[in-house]
DNA sequence: TAGCGTTATGTTTTTAAAAATATAACGCTA
DNA sequence: TAGCGTTATATTTTTAAAAACATAACGCTA
């Protein structure tokens, strides 16, 4: 075949007792819930089940003391889930690794000389 | 639950034409067929049927217009696998980054407060 | 020239992951 | 108080990935 563009990718992701615990798609599962305010709006935004995004949901929360992901059933809309302040961080400075991780992929991308 | 160790992790590859090309099990798989002149053995250290190592081969040489890995069946041994220099630069060029992304992690793996 | 160990390749089977389905619980609202 | 839309959870079904199995080709060696 032919000898195309060669170029740098990767993922990050933070463990814990080294299992996953949050990564690219659950921090925009994340960010969706917190904008919709609901687990299954953001679970047919990224077309997903609900039944895997209530998994996420609730595989992160066990990570925590306290939840960071506060869900309620019943009520107003049938119910509804919010990110606490201690999520948002946890959001916030994902994006920020990313963003550096973004730079080094960029960084490195042209170091190749086959 | 109890809120342990955050470490940051991650994974490096590289691509071509949006498709992955090449990572750290390839590298290891190429790594080992050098050292022992043999898919068969590479596949037997590294617990894969010789099939998937072969078929990991063969896709990494699709991408190249000379095949890095090459092989030879019948004769002494009764075949054998070697690598090309352009074959042994690829290896040696993902190690060095794999070393700066290594460190990358390193360096980013405290900027945790949850 | 028969046999050996490997490369090369296709097919079948098994396993694991994902998706789909089902159902209960809940608290507002009409 | 019946109904709605959601959360919460278990079970079944489907799909995709991995493994296992089978077989031919090859060129040395004895």
């Amino acid at each position: 075949m032919k000898q195309a563009a060669f170029t740098l990718n990767g993922r990050i992701w933070i463990d814990v007792d080294g299992e996953k615990m949050l990564g690219h798609g659950r921090v925009e599962l994340m960010e969706r819930i917190q904008a919709s305010g609901s687990i299954r709006q953001a679970a047919l935004q990224m077309k997903m089940s609900y039944k895997q995004a209530w998994d996420l949901v609730n595989h992160i929360n066990s990570h925590f003391e306290s939840p960071v992901i506060i869900s309620q059933r019943g009520g107003k809309g049938g119910g509804s889930a919010v990110i606490t302040a201690e999520g948002q961080k946890l959001i916030q400075q994902f994006h920020h690794l990313q963003q550096k991780f973004n730079l080094f992929l960029r960084e490195n991308s042209g170091s190749f000389s086959f």
